[in-house]
Formats: structure tokens, C-alpha cells, sequence
DNA sequence: ATCTCAGTGAGACAAGGTATCAGGTAGTCC
DNA sequence: GGACTACCTGATACCTTGTCTCACTGAGAT
């Protein structure tokens, strides 16, 4: 079974119709390789209009599929999901890959700040900017010392 | 030495100048108790046009005197700076009130994560969400078992 | 056949922010 | 003082990201 269809499937054990504009934007969704706009869906997906497109993510979102990612100068990308549940990333700012961080990193942080400051805390943002190993090796070639 | 005063004269020693519209701006920032967005200084200060709020807005934030919080829905406020470093908040969803979080709290996982990943870890946003102890105990006594 | 309702695209709208541009002003050099 | 320059200004246009509205469509139920 190809992703398209998996993900066609639990639209469709939600309550949702699989529209032709559904299907394409979902397979412009997967063909993504890192982040991406919702107008980089637009440019790759002659079949729906923009609102629909909106409304599409907005619902991947919803379902788990799709995660939002949090960049370095506070604009949200969008990411097809690897995990349903809680998680962080870690995104290369040189060619844009992301990884998810499997387990949450930050749950006994959350558990130690409860007690010390008296709030009750009940989510947070966590996601981490570097350079991959990809690029750091290109940029030391680029630039040799 | 009143605040604006010592802005005003951070902001000379950075060789800007410190114009009456900059000085509406810093005063208004000051009066801020928690975040606040540039539409509130916009209807807090007469003294200075739309452009000019985001520009100073930004000078501030770029000189450190003013950081951004990041909201639980992904928007992005600002907030008069209590420390000029690397820090990051804990933000009270009921009240808005936030506290800042004086030491990194993920620095050893960034360490951690740098060997594990392979990634050179160069930044990363971190922000909780909760109750603050008030909000909480206002809570228990407008809904009590 | 018709009714209902989720889904649709086009386009208006909103928030938050940047770019442009003509004009003002402070400091400097003569 | 006068000219020059660089910085700063407000108004306004514009961009981006996202939502709302509205008339329409098409699939499924009756």
C-alpha cells in the first residue's frame, strides 16, 4: 500500500472524503523532502487552490500527519510526520533537512520546573538549529584552513 | 538613572541616535508589565508612525533590550529583556505573565545531542506553557469539587 | 428525482511585518 | 552662517501567511 493511499484511508475512517484536491495536496505533501510552505505546496500542486490547500494542511495537521516546524527566525514551515506524538527537531539551517528527536527530551525539565516555579505546565516548543554533518564537511572543503 | 535614561545612553554608545519617536518607543516598552505586541505599543505611543515602532522594535531586540516570546499558537510577541543573554521563558497561558528561565536549561542536551547526531549545534527555541500558581488556585475556587 | 451537506475555488479580508520614498534634522566641515 | 551628509522620520504601498465568505458542485441518502 502506497503512503497516498494509507493516508487516503485514515481520511476516510475520520469522516473525510478523499476529494481529487485532497489527493493532490497530499501527494505534493509527500513528495517533500524537509520543511516546507504551504506555498511551495501551491507551486507543486496545479490541482487545488490555495484556500484548499490551506484547509488541507491545516487538517493533515490535525490528523498527526503533518507536524508544524518552528525555524530559527520564528517562521513555521510544515513537515509530513514521522511520528504521530509528541516530538522535537533538530533542523540543518545550511540545507534545510530535519530530524525528529525521537523521545522528549525536555519531559524531566518539565517535571523539575513544575515544582520549582509553581506552574502547572502543560506544553512547551522545543526545536534545536544547526549544521548537519553533510554540510559541515562541505563547508570545510569549501574553505580549507 | 531611570531606565529610558540608561537605554538612551545604550543606544548612544552604539552610535544611534536617540530621537523623540525612539524615546516614545523605549517609554512605552517600559511600561509593558508582560509581552506585548507592536500593536499595543502602537496604541500606548502617539509619538511615533507604524514603521517607526517595528524599526525600533527591532533595534532593541537586535541590542537585546527586548526579546520575543514565542505563544503557544506559534505567534510571536515581544517582551522587555530582564537578561541580555541566551535565555528562555516560561509563559502563563491564563494571565500572559512570564517569568524568564535564567539558565539554559538545555545546554548538556545540546552537548548530548551534538554527539549523537552529528550535527553542530548552533541554536535552538525553547518556550514552556502553564498555569501560574496563581491562575491555578483562581481556578480551583471558581470550579470547586 | 431531489435533498442535504461536505467540499470547492475565487476572492475579500486580517495580522504582522518590510520596502520605498520624499522630507526633516543633527552633526560636521568650511 | 551655509552647505553637505548621513541618519531618521511618517505615510503608504506592499508582502506573507492564514482565515472567512459565498455561490457552486458533486456524492450519497431517501
Amino acid at each position: 500500500m502506497s503512503d497516498l493511499e494509507a493516508l487516503s484511508l485514515k481520511l476516510e475512517a475520520r469522516g473525510y472524503r478523499v476529494t481529487p484536491p485532497r489527493r493532490a495536496v497530499i501527494a505534493a505533501v509527500l513528495q517533500q523532502a524537509g520543511h516546507f510552505t504551504v506555498d511551495d505546496l501551491l507551486h507543486r500542486c496545479r490541482g487545488a487552490g490555495r484556500a484548499t490547500v490551506f484547509r488541507t494542511i491545516r487538517l493533515l495537521t490535525e490528523l498527526g500527519v503533518v507536524c508544524r516546524v518552528l525555524l530559527d527566525d520564528g517562521s513555521l514551515h510544515y513537515r509530513l510526520s514521522q511520528r504521530p506524538q509528541h516530538h522535537h527537531h533538530l533542523v540543518c539551517t545550511g540545507c534545510g533537512k530535519v530530524q525528529d528527536l525521537d523521545d522528549c527530551a525536555v519531559s524531566d525539565l518539565v517535571r523539575e520546573l513544575s515544582g520549582s516555579s509553581g506552574y502547572e505546565i502543560e506544553g512547551h516548543w522545543l526545536e534545536f538549529y544547526g549544521h548537519c554533518a553533510a554540510c559541515r564537511s562541505e563547508v570545510l572543503v569549501g574553505v580549507p584552513a
